[in-house]
DNA sequence: AATGAAAATGGTCGAAC
DNA sequence: GTTCGACCATTTTCATT
């Protein structure tokens, strides 16, 4: 998985900055504001999703709207040494979070969970916390959004979108 | 800020599934998999957003690529009562914050911190220190992603876009 | 209320330079 | 990098149910 470097100037940028802001834009805007054709534009995009600057381009939602109100960071505490590889499956098997990472410190690793609600968070704590070798978790709720804009509040991931029929 | 309620049907449901999964799919290739016109598909998305379900569209990017190498999540701990609006103000001084929220357990707010490397950081970290009522913090440097398409690991927000220049 | 069909405008994308 | 042309998508208007 290693990138080389690819070349990437000041007009990329401001082709990365608008469609971050909108992924809608079309090549023809974002051209005629940084002086260049929807075609130049075009290429540019698709070499910077082929080079792995640009990964995808998605919508993003509030949770809440979809029956996702509860929120949560997750540190997960193993027995002995816990290879990455196998933390990383373990984690595929809970839908409900969002996102894992090793960490520093002394949790093995640190999840982010949506749960349609606090009972559904326990079900899910329960059914991580049987997991052959977690030994234990520390659970942090999300109370209030800071940075309300901020990619964490507002996306989700596909696998989690079963909860839009429980409103 | 409260949002009524909206009739959100199945229909809906697979609009935002097919949006979430790409963005700038087609309201005609849409409608196509759901057994709807175009028109009706754009009507339904143009619903969507003005009820706030939709929030927007936006690329995803490897911050990596972008030259932010350095992730880490800080603990923060206020001097006192620590009013949320006081804390969303001293966030938004700081850019390389990309999430922050007030949370359950013993600190006041957990910060998801972006810089370009580890000198970086610690800089971001001094600054963040200065603020006036802020007592201490505690980090935890991000070591690997274990669902590497997660949005958090993939998303940065436009104020952060600056480091594109420093690679 | 929500849909589809039609028409005008505008966008995408390959080919050629 | 650009222009051109064919095709496709978006969006408004209007008629249908």
């Amino acid at each position: 998985m290693v990138h080389r470097p690819v070349p990437f100037d000041e007009l990329d940028r401001k082709i990365v900055a608008a469609l971050i802001a909108n992924a809608r834009t079309s090549f023809a805007e974002i051209g005629a504001d940084i002086g260049l054709s929807a075609t130049a534009v075009k290429r540019r995009v698709d070499r910077l999703r082929e080079s792995g600057i640009i990964t995808g381009f998605t919508a993003t939602v509030r949770p809440a709207a979809l029956g996702w109100r509860t929120e949560a960071y997750v540190e997960v505490y193993c027995e002995g040494a816990a290879p990455p590889r196998r933390l990383a499956e373990v984690v595929r098997n809970h839908p409900e979070i969002t996102a894992a990472m090793t960490v520093t410190g002394g949790a093995d690793a640190l999840l982010h969970v949506r749960a349609t609600d606090v009972e559904h968070f326990e079900e899910v704590l329960e059914r991580i916390r049987t997991e052959p070798f977690i030994r234990k978790t520390i659970s942090y709720m999300v109370l209030s959004h800071l940075l309300p804009d901020s990619p964490e509040a507002g996306a989700a991931r596909p696998a989690a979108e079963g909860a839009a029929d429980l409103r």
